[in-house]
Order: C-alpha cells, then sequence, then structure tokens
DNA sequence: TTGTAGGCGTTATCAG
DNA sequence: CTGATAACGCCTACAA
C-alpha cells in the first residue's frame, strides 16, 4: 500500500518534472506557490505569510520569496485563497440598468473605494425586475461575496432573508427612509418630491402634471409621486388622472406626454413635474415646438441635474445628487462591517434643489 | 518582538464567527455539497453530477437530490468549484471609466450576454491610466478570469504579454485597426474622422478647428486626429496650432475652446470637429452666446449621437456607434473562445453618419 | 521566525 | 449509473 516513497506535495520534485511524476495529478501546469516555496528554498507557510502577514516574516526571507515569486511569475491563485481563508475579497452590487448615468456613476465610486482596499466588485444588472435581482444575488452569494449593495428596497423577502442567512453586510442605496428596516445609504426619494412640489406652490402654482418612469417595483419612484401627492393634498390640490403620465425614462416620453396633456380636454396645468432630467428635456423640446412660453406660460421641473440641464434654453430647474458620493459611501460603510467595526444606522445624502429658468410664478 | 495579534487590513470579521467552533474543523458552518448528499442518500460525486452533467444521473436519483438541496438551501461554492474545475465562470472588462455613456453600455452588453451563459462580469476601470490597467489585468488573472475584454490597444506590453501568457483568450474593444495584431471589435476611429472631415471638406470648408479629448495614452482619440490631419493633408490643408484644443470630454471644454478659438488673432475656422457630442454640446453653446450663426457662419461636428443631440437647436451633426452591440459581440466572441471555436479575426462595427443642422456649405 | 500538516468545498478519476 | 477517494492551490493552528 505505501511502498511509495514519494510524498506527493511537499517533497521536491522540480517544476517540470511535475507533469509526469504521477498519473493522478490533474494540475493546470501553472506555477503554484509550492514552486515559489522550493525556489526559494523555505516552506509553503512562508511563502503564504509573505503575502498575508509580511510583518511576521524577516527581511532577508521575504526577500529572497519576493524574488523567487518574481522569476517565476508567480501570484496567487484566488480561488485556492477563498477556500482556504473563506475571504472571497469580492464585493457586489445591484443596480437596474448601467444604461442610467446615476447607478453608473454610483458604481464608479464603489468601484474605486473597494479596488483601494483590494476588494474587487461584481456587477449585476436586474433591468428593474425583482426576480432577475433575487437571481443575482444567490449567484453572488454563490461567489463568496463579502458584503453587497442594492438599489432600492423594493426587493423580494427572500432577497433580504438570504443575505441576512449568509450573514453578508449589505446596503441599500440610492433610496433613504428612517423607518427602512434596512441600512440605507442614498437621499429621500419622497422628501426631495416635497420639496420641489413646495417650490412651485410657493411660486403660486395650482395645477399640475407629472411626467415619470414606470412606478411598477420601483420604491424611489413610488416615494417620488408620493412625496408630490402628499404635497398638493396638504394644499387642498390633486393630479388630474389624464394629467399624470407614466413611461420610460426618454426624451421622446417627455415630449409624447407634454402633447397629450396638451391635448387633454381639461384645463391645462401650469405646471410640469417630471421624473428625471431626461423626460424634463422632452417636455422643454415639446413645449418649444407648441410654441408654449416657458416659463411664462408653463413651468417644468427635472430631477438629476444632467450636465446638459443649465446649458439648454430654458435652463431646467432641478435637483442635484451626488451619486459617486453615495458609491463611496456605500464601499466605505461596507468595507467598515469588514472591519468589524458597529453598523452605522445609514447614511442620507441631500438632494439640493437647482432652481433655474424653467420656473417661475404661475399664470393664472 | 510581535506577538500582537492584530493585522490591520485583511484581517477582518471571520476572526470572530471562528473561534467557536471545533479546534480541527475551521468550517464556516455552512451547507455544503456533503450534507445534501447525506440527506439524499447518495455520494457527493453523484451530487455535483446532478448540477454538472446531469444526463449521467438517472431522473428518480436527481429528483431526490434536488429536493434535499431545496430543503438544505445549498448552493455549490464557487470558489470549491474554481479549484476543483480549473474554471472560474469569471470574465473581466477593463474600461477607462464608466462616467463616459459609451463604456457604460458596452459593459452593459457584455454583461447581459454572459449572465445569460452563467458566467460573471467583474469590472475595472483604469482611468485613462496603462499603469492602472495593468495592475487591474494582473488582479483578474489572480482571480483566474477565463476571458478578458479591454478597451483599447494603447496599453503596457506586459499587459498583452500575461494574457497570453496565462492563455487567456482576449478582445481589444471600442476600436478596431485591420493590422492589429489583436482581436479588435470595434470600430475605425482613423476612418470615422476620415469621413467627418471630408463631409465638411464636401461642404468647401477649408479652415478648420479641432476641440478634442487628451490624445496621451488614448489611441483612439489619436487614431482620430490622424484621421482629421490626413484627410486634411490630401487637400493641401492643415488646422492652425492655436485652433487645435485638447481638454477634458465635458460641455465647458467646448465653451472654453470656441471663445479661445475665435479670441485669436489668426482668420477664424469655418468648422469646428469635436471629439464627442458633449465638448460639441458646448461649442454650440458658447456660439449661441458669441453671436455665431451655425451653421452659416460655422459649422459643428461631435461624435457618439447622444439622445440630446438631435433635439437642442440647431440639433448636431455627429456619428453613431453601436456600443451596446459592441459589448454583445465581444461577449459573444469570447464565449466562442472558451467553447473552443476557431478565432476570428475581430469585427468592425460601423460608425453612422448623422448629418443634421448644425454642418452646412462653407460661407467664405 | 519558520516549518508541518490538515483542511477549505467541489470535481474528476477509476473501479464497481 | 453510482461510489470512494485523491486532487485543486492556499491558509493557518500548532509545534519547533
Amino acid at each position: 500500500m505505501s511502498d511509495t516513497p514519494d510524498t506527493p506535495d511537499t517533497a521536491g520534485f522540480a517544476a517540470t518534472a511535475r507533469s509526469q511524476t504521477s498519473r493522478v495529478r490533474r494540475g493546470t501546469g501553472r506555477t503554484v506557490l509550492s514552486d515559489v516555496a522550493k525556489l526559494a528554498g523555505v516552506s509553503t507557510a512562508t511563502v503564504s505569510r509573505v503575502y498575508n502577514e509580511p510583518e511576521k516574516v524577516s527581511a532577508a526571507v521575504r526577500e529572497r520569496v519576493e524574488q523567487a515569486a518574481l522569476a517565476l511569475n508567480w501570484f496567487p491563485n484566488a480561488a485556492g485563497r477563498a477556500l482556504a481563508s473563506t475571504r472571497s475579497h469580492i464585493a457586489g452590487i445591484i443596480i437596474p440598468t448601467l444604461d442610467d448615468q446615476v447607478f453608473a456613476s454610483q458604481v464608479s465610486g464603489m468601484q474605486a473605494a473597494f479596488a483601494a482596499r483590494g476588494i474587487t466588485l461584481v456587477l449585476g444588472c436586474s433591468n428593474y425586475d425583482p426576480a432577475q435581482a433575487l437571481v443575482q444575488v444567490r449567484a453572488m452569494l454563490a461567489r463568496g461575496v463579502e458584503a453587497m449593495a442594492i438599489v432600492g428596497e423594493a426587493h423580494p423577502p427572500e432577497l433580504f432573508d438570504a443575505l441576512r442567512l449568509y450573514r453578508v453586510p449589505y446596503a441599500v442605496t440610492y433610496a433613504y427612509r428612517k423607518e427602512s428596516p434596512h441600512v440605507c445609504i442614498g437621499f429621500d426619494n419622497f422628501a426631495a418630491y416635497v420639496q420641489m412640489t413646495e417650490h412651485l406652490i410657493a411660486l403660486g402654482h395650482r395645477s399640475f402634471a407629472v411626467c415619470i418612469q414606470p412606478t411598477r417595483d420601483n420604491d424611489r419612484v413610488q416615494a417620488r409621486v408620493a412625496g408630490i401627492r402628499a404635497t398638493l393634498e396638504r394644499h387642498g390640490l390633486a393630479v388630474r388622472p389624464e394629467h399624470m403620465c407614466e413611461g420610460e425614462s426618454t426624451i421622446a416620453f417627455g415630449r409624447r406626454s407634454l402633447r397629450s396633456i396638451w391635448q387633454a380636454a381639461s384645463e391645462r396645468p401650469t405646471a410640469v413635474i417630471c421624473g428625471n432630467d431626461h423626460i424634463a428635456l422632452g417636455v422643454l423640446r415639446e413645449a418649444e415646438e407648441l410654441g408654449i412660453a416657458i416659463p411664462h406660460e408653463l413651468s417644468v421641473t427635472g430631477f438629476d441635474d444632467l450636465e446638459i440641464s443649465k446649458e439648454i434654453h430654458p435652463t431646467l430647474t432641478t435637483m442635484r445628487v451626488d451619486t459617486h458620493e453615495i458609491g463611496k459611501l456605500t464601499a466605505q460603510h461596507l468595507l467598515d462591517m469588514l472591519d468589524g467595526k458597529r453598523a452605522q444606522r445609514g447614511h442620507e445624502v441631500r438632494a439640493l434643489l437647482q432652481v433655474r429658468e424653467s420656473t417661475g410664478p404661475a399664470s393664472r
């Protein structure tokens, strides 16, 4: 049974001789840690220490190991590392879509902050579909993500259950609600639209239209609509159904919406609140075409403060949120969790109103 | 000397949870494959087969295993899988920045195509810095990426050497050059700007200005400038140094540039070629402020065809590239490589000229 | 400070 | 079609 003298792993056979040595080995032929150990004349444990706890290795030995690794062009295999240490050095983020600048810049902020700490970010897009988000989260859990960020809280309970079950620290981003059971890092969508609506009411507006993204499965947009409605209600006002337009986040949708609002039989609104700058840009564009004077005849507001919004005519009243900062703060929070710090209650970022030319006193 | 156990950086959350477990087993307490095997009354090998080669398992056993997995809420651990199978199911992409829509949508295209095949995409941003790109590629190689995409070919040779050494299939994206030693999937930046320049020359323009992104370390932008220069030269023309502006990709840079061009002592150009729509939007905006008639007094061109470009006044002449498609094609190519298909020569995507109101006949 | 040895969760080989 | 068992590459408790 045991007449073969060569112990398969730690014994010293040359790197090249390896593949021929035994029939059982399935190896890839790549340089591995033990090759480096052999060349440096140290144990595998020492090589590992050089890369994980360098202060515990003498300078001379460290130097020798680094030389050997360089000579063999070796670097640690992440799968082996992850398996042995139960640390994957991976974090995940789920966003609705990269096609929206606000999410892209949030990813960008997180990516940079994580990379600085040697953590790789893996990205999943849900396309605004809760089922897809759940699938992505499960896949990331399987990958062994150490932390996760996810946009919004309108997700299946199983999603958060899974996160808790696996004890993966996570944060809900982009949205912020004080009452949320999750750690939230973002802004209060409800409050932001309250502020915007109050701005218009203060200007004397009493008749409103709303052009907004799909509310389905989207807590952020729902909160915005709720903010508008609550504020109007407080002033004894409401949006007529025919002045409530819901559709995709495009210039084209904004144009279509204003046309239908203008052609409706009911009294025309004096203000249009849009779900974001894209839609507002479309409304402005269509207004120009219909010969509607902005803001004299109609006030228009957006959200996001795109670079273009202060350059067009008339310049667009909108709100600005630093989404890059949201990403950075989220990464910092998650890194703190990984470092064993106590959990925060979340972090509220301000949405800042930018009053420009597209809003003015109501004409009626 | 140093019996202090605190490793400042990499030691983390794992430490606390661990100490309670048995001294021998370091396990995480998570459900593992063998638990499923036990519950289903089969061997671990069979469980593995159910998920990797289901056709080799009888329907009855398969059913039993699936039930057990569901009951225990088990799913395979990626690190263990990667280690044992030498397949990581990870692909990587390196882009300059997510803050540019064209790269974000390329990532989006790849991500979707890969996800459909169970491959996770990991993202790295180089911030237009070749050194950072190299670091990111090495990190991804360590992660065991099975394939890689990287924007542009202006990278350190070590980067491509590493890719070749590890036999990782890769593609250069966004840029396409027939003579490139790499598989390229993108469009010909040189040819695109030749076409744009020819468009203006055909309109009678003889005096040009150029406002473009930084050329340093950026082969795509360099190719664009070369395309402009070569075309002009063929017609016996050239850009005066004071009409050559290089700067960041923003509306503000476009505005600044036009102002300086207009204030220069030399004869004013009749056309401004911009490196992208952002810059062109700035030029248009500043022209309006300076009272320059577009296109009568000055023609302006962009690149990318942003949604806004056909909505502003005057509408912008630009070029359109389907970057989402580039991402999708790249993923398909890389998947083909992983499936062992023969390498393609790359794939050229067309950049389409969109002639609009911002270009017209030269006035001089 | 360094070495030894066993384990991390899964897959692959080979025998039954 | 199924099971036993040895890798996969690295980390870490413990011993020296």
